[in-house]
RNA sequence: GGUGGGGUUCCCGAGCGGUCAAAGGGAACAGACUGUAAAUCUGUCGGCGAAGCCUUCGAAGGUUCGAAUCCUUCCCCCACCA
């Protein structure tokens, strides 16, 4: 790469850049060639090409990815462009831990299912109009076999198995299948057919970052850099966020569900959240920490601006307020929320219940409130189960129906029944 | 391909002819406390309107009054050897 000649214009600006794109990042390898490709983007007008990759193996994005599509809307928002994988194809390969293998077919219109949600979820925070989307299926649908062996070529065993994750698994013994090992050299050509300047992942992707580099070279590309970002922790507090974990936020949930899972995180992690998750100014950020560190404000009270900012990325203006409303009518006054799901006669009977002797029970299991009948005499036997403020300990409760009764189970389930 | 060790309820993991819906731990859920935080304590944790019954211990058969436990075949995993 030559040195480009930029005005002092032009230096600034890859100053700002520069400092832009670095913020929230892990890695930035190797610094300097980055700093040469951005030089001659600018120089020659000529926006880099900045890719992720997402595998569709479930139907939402959580805050998990946004630390990475953000990053990626802000190389968007200096004008480069910005390619997003949907790895239809390695998504189907991915990963087949546990059961016997399921049709690859089923699983071929799942998976288009959910990259159509994706798609939809993206573009809550990318412009849709300067986002580049490719379904990795476009090339290897017809990649002959020999080009792949050749692909193998790049990579020793070895390389491939010092890997963290595989050297757990292999002191754990677990299996680890041999197509496994394909997944880096697929995200790697995933680099060459898009001809990536640069590729971002979480930190755990820099040995399938890296990856790409080496596949690059060994096509006679130049080879990209890479932008590593940290993992957001769940809401568990300990594991990473994920959809199987069942320990995430998701950018479609409603904004009662966003608020109240954001209230529901330890209170070490605020922080994390704030850094990673949301758009706040560096001087907020700061704020938020020293409060913390010297416990000068109640975290609840931080822990609900937070709930505010993030309900509000991903809906309307004022939702986030009116989320923290709802919450505290909710969990603070114990009062029942203004919206609940209700039931009318004709939903009674047609889930075969007599508004004159109400099985409390089968109420329960029939709304779905519980799973079963075994779940909710267990609930009711705990106390978690009131109809209107009256906590019913019976689990044989039987109730006639007259005007409008409050049905609670737990903290958070609430149904009303309407006699008319 | 050979040898050895395994597959147990959401996960880990005991059980190895009846007392087993299956110990223990984790997760989860609920209750108390509270800030839907943490910590702690308590309870529940296959299904069915008590009893009693039904379905579970990789799959299918079989032995037995009786099987998660014994036998046969099959499938899968792991280690070592090749």
């Amino acid at each position: 790469m030559n040195d480009e000649k930029l005005s002092a214009q032009q230096s600034k600006e890859v100053e700002h850049q520069l400092t832009l794109i670095s913020r929230g990042v892990v890695d930035l390898l190797p610094a300097e060639e980055f700093t040469a490709k951005l030089r001659r983007s600018l120089a020659e007008n000529r926006p880099l090409r900045v890719k992720q990759g997402f595998d569709p193996t479930a139907p939402d994005i959580h805050l998990g990815h946004t630390v990475g599509i953000r990053k990626l809307k802000q190389f968007q928002d200096l004008g480069h462009q910005v390619v997003l994988i949907i790895g239809d194809y390695t998504g189907m390969i991915g990963d087949p831990s546990g059961r016997s293998a399921c049709r690859p077919q089923l699983e071929y219109d799942q998976i288009m299912k959910n990259a159509e949600t994706y798609e939809k979820q993206f573009f809550k925070i990318l412009d849709r109009s300067k986002t580049e989307v490719r379904h990795n299926g476009e090339w290897y649908q017809n990649m002959e076999f020999l080009e792949i062996m050749r692909l193998a070529t790049r990579f020793t065993v070895a390389r491939l198995l010092e890997r963290d994750d595989f050297a757990t698994r292999m002191q754990k013994q677990v299996p680890i299948s041999l197509h496994e090992l394909f997944y880096p050299l697929m995200q790697g050509y995933d680099s060459v057919a898009i001809k990536a300047d640069v590729e971002i992942g979480a930190t755990e992707q820099t040995f399938n970052l890296l990856a790409g580099r080496t596949i690059q070279e060994a096509y006679g590309l130049e080879a990209q850099c890479i932008l590593t970002l940290p993992i957001l922790t769940g809401l568990d507090g300990k594991q990473r966020m994920s959809k199987s974990l069942g320990n995430y936020i998701g950018v479609n949930e409603p904004p009662g569900e966003i608020f109240g899972k954001v209230m529901s995180i330890p209170d070490n992690l605020i922080y994390e959240y704030f850094e990673l998750a949301t758009e706040e100014p560096v001087e907020r950020l700061a704020a938020v920490k020293a409060a913390l560190e010297d416990s000068s404000r109640n975290p609840m009270d931080i822990k609900k601006e937070l709930g505010v900012v993030l309900v509000d990325m991903y809906h309307q203006q004022g939702s986030g307020e009116q989320a923290r409303k709802a919450f505290e009518r909710q969990f603070s006054e114990r009062k029942p929320p203004a919206e609940m799901p209700d039931v009318n006669p004709d939903g009674l009977s047609q889930l075969g219940l007599d508004r004159n002797r109400i099985y409390l029970v089968h109420l329960l299991t029939r709304t779905g409130l519980t799973s079963s009948n075994g779940e909710a005499r267990k609930l009711i036997t705990a106390g978690a189960v009131s109809l209107d403020g009256e906590k019913v300990t019976d689990p044989n409760h039987e109730f006639k129906l007259s005007g409008e009764v409050i049905l609670k189970v737990g903290k958070r389930r609430f149904l009303r029944l309407k006699s008319s």
